[in-house]
RNA sequence: CGCGGGGUGGAGCAGUAUGGUAGCUCGUCGGGCUCAUAACCCGAAGGUCAGUGGUUCAAAUCCGCUCCCCGCAACCA
């Protein structure tokens, strides 16, 4: 409610894998937002957490033959290190299994529903069994099921609706009078065209077909929605509607809910709504970061090329991993990680620019006037200049950080450490050392550069939260008062017979190739991924060697074999992949496969099918896949290759 | 004509609401310096700003058309 409190939030992240640097990428710029908040004097609220109910996490539990909580425990508690790990500085963890939460989102169902606002109706949606989906009349492409062009059966089943479409107007009134509303833009736009213009429909906001969840607290045999669920989460953090609301009296409306882009709609929407149903304010803004892509496309485990956080800080050290994130790619746009890209940024900005301009700083003063800073000093030419870039600095950075753009303020913060190393250049040092008459102007240079170096590293707290305190004990800050947020806005605080340590290299740097090297190996998957687009290249243009053609030698490589299907059964948890056991010849094959969508268990049994025999073995979802069977498939159809009389399963095809 | 993002020196990007010398980082090449982590500083080479037509004294920037890439929720070998 005051002024003065900055209140954060992630997503609640959904523990049914570990998670990757994708939601590192999020919760370490809510952090260093919420850091610089607190820096500047503000009462912050942190709050991130995760989204534990659903189908999905009931049925991998179950396949792993343990209870949901269990399961999510297990999950959560490899999070919270995770987040310990990148010292991340949450203020509260919200669970969406902590009866708190739970309370508090039966009371705000009731709520909606004894206003009105949800009603119970029945839900008529044409179900898909393949796909297990349901899907709206709207939905559907030729009356089929959108995603697999099979026929779909109607199916009625009792259920509670949310009236989405009464609060529709006030809605786009509302973004459209509150253009901060929705960051980037960009986003802005879509919500309005896509989905808010063309109309909105009431939202079923209860299921019966799985009970991990939320139970409706009137009607036992529903559970609650999960968006609805975990929507909640950002108020019923806060104790809203339990016992102590003292908390969301303080914090709510949020000043920012920091999202991943394929969510804003969800927050844009359904939560806005929900919060004017119940009489509540909106939060302040939404922002819509983009995704950090891998080369080769978006991370998924498919690919192989997830990328573990924890792998990479205990490798490079956080503050590394920090900087790249929030440096890397401009807050909001999509950027591409890489090793390499990641590698480079350490050297040159971290090892090259930063880690050396203490290093040499603090050499100097060490070697020249044995570790002391001297009282008598001499202004000179270049001092003017130095001073004036690195005084216009923590203004640029507040104001970038103000609308997260952490790039952009980084860029900024390396502006003056190259600025100063420019200075050091430019004033030789180690020439004025030579004539004992320029002591003091040599104390001058070695003083501006101890106090650049001072603005610098409090500026840095944000990013990381590591470095600043190493370059304070090199520098031999230790008055608190000298590395205040504020103090950065003025010069001339480093006091003079301050001693300095030379200690430690503070980023070492990385020799690339080496490294490159033992990360190929790292992460066999990786390769795998480099050798598939290589492939694609040249199935794509063959531009790289030939002009489309392959050669008799090339097409022998690869071993086609008939092979008859044995088993087929449902790979858990994924709903467009098999697992089939094929006989070819004498030998049995396990294959992943993934035609889930378009051929059923039982009509795949005792089909013969072509195999190509000698594709390198991968595991999908955790399941060994011994070669893939050719198919042919266009937008909506998927079928099976198959030969036109029968032959032996062994037999070779060319 | 679904919606959105994008195509700028070898790589990655900025610049495009207010048209007027094409900028940054990395890489390459040459030079300087030696305090420092083979680092730092200076300089150079390298671009038909996807293509095309138009508006204008002037277009990367405005308008029309065309082409290409990437997303639009999840395990696709």
């Amino acid at each position: 409610m005051g002024n003065n409190t900055f209140y954060i939030t992630t997503p609640i992240y959904y523990p049914s894998d570990k998670l990757h640097i994708g939601h590192s990428y999020t919760t370490v710029a809510a952090d260093a937002m919420a850091r610089y908040k607190r820096l500047k004097g503000y009462d912050v609220m942190f709050l991130t957490g995760t989204d534990e109910h659903g189908q999905k996490i009931q049925r991998k539990a179950e396949a792993k033959g343990i209870s949901p909580k269990e399961y999510v425990d297990e999950i959560v508690s490899g999070i919270k290190e995770l987040w310990k790990l990148m010292k991340i500085t949450n203020d509260r963890f919200i669970r969406t299994t902590d009866k708190e939460h739970e309370q508090a989102v039966q009371k705000i169902f009731k709520r909606l529903y004894d206003q009105g606002d949800i009603y119970k109706s029945e839900y008529e949606g044409w179900y898909c069994t393949p796909c297990e989906s349901f899907w709206t009349k709207t939905q559907l492409v030729d009356g089929k099921c959108p995603d697999c062009g099979r026929e779909v059966e109607i199916t009625r089943e009792e259920s509670y609706f949310f009236k989405l479409s009464k609060y529709q107007d006030r809605l786009i009134k509302f973004i459209e009078e509150n253009p901060e509303f929705i960051q980037p833009v960009s986003r802005q736009n879509e919500m309005l065209n896509n989905f808010l213009r063309p109309g909105l429909e009431d939202l079923c906001v209860s299921r019966t077909t799985f009970n991990w969840g939320v139970p409706v607290s009137f009607d036992d045999k529903h559970v609650v929605y999960v968006w609805i669920d975990a929507l909640s989460n950002y108020i019923t953090a806060l104790g809203f509607l339990s016992e102590e609301e003292a908390a969301y009296k303080r914090y709510w409306p949020a000043d920012v809910h920091l999202v991943g882009k394929e969510i804003v709609r969800f927050h844009t929407i359904i939560w806005p709504a929900m919060l004017m149903a119940l009489g509540e304010p909106l939060p302040k803004q939404i922002y819509g970061h983009g995704w950090l892509l891998l080369e080769g496309g978006k991370m998924s485990k498919s690919k192989g090329n997830v990328v573990d956080p924890v792998v990479l800080v205990e490798k490079y050290g956080l503050d590394a991993i920090r900087y790249f994130l929030l440096r890397e790619v401009p807050f909001g746009s999509d950027g591409v990680f890489s090793n390499e890209a990641l590698i480079n940024r350490i050297n040159s900005d971290l090892a090259n620019d930063l880690g050396n301009l203490v290093s040499r700083t603090v050499a100097m003063i060490d070697k020249y006037f044995d570790g002391v800073m001297p009282q008598e000093r001499q202004a000179g030419d270049f001092d003017e200049d130095l001073k004036k870039v690195v005084m216009d600095t923590p203004l640029k950075v507040e104001e970038l950080l103000d609308k997260l753009q952490f790039s952009s303020a980084l860029t900024e913060i390396w502006k003056v450490i190259s600025r100063t190393n420019k200075y050091i250049d430019e004033t030789m040092p180690w020439v004025l050392a030579k004539d004992e008459t320029n002591k003091p102007r040599l104390a001058g240079v070695m003083y501006n550069l101890a106090e650049s170096l001072r603005i610098i590293s409090i500026l840095l707290q944000p990013f990381m939260p590591e470095t600043p305190e190493k370059i304070w004990n090199q520098l031999g800050l230790e008055d608190k008062k000298a590395i205040e947020w504020d103090s950065a806005k003025s010069w001339g605080i480093y006091a003079a017979g301050t001693r300095v340590n030379k200690g430690e290299v503070i980023f070492p740097r990385i020799d690339i190739k080496k490294e490159m090297d033992e990360l190929e190996k790292l992460t066999v998957q990786n390769a795998d991924k480099k050798e598939q687009k290589a492939l694609d290249k040249q199935e794509k243009g063959g531009k790289d060697n030939t002009d489309g053609y392959i050669t008799i030698e090339d097409f022998a490589k690869i071993d086609l074999r008939v092979a008859k299907v044995l088993e087929a059964e449902k790979v858990e948890g994924a709903d467009k992949l098999l697992k089939l056991k094929l006989e070819m010849g004498e030998e049995i094959r396990q294959v992943v496969s993934g035609i889930a969508k378009h051929y059923s268990t039982d009509e795949l049994v005792g089909k013969y099918v072509i195999l190509v025999a000698n594709l390198k073995p991968v595991k999908l979802r955790g399941i060994e896949s011994q070669g893939m069977i050719l198919a042919a498939s266009n937008d909506k159809e998927l079928v099976l290759a198959a030969l036109d009389k029968a032959i032996e399963s062994g037999a070779k095809v060319s």
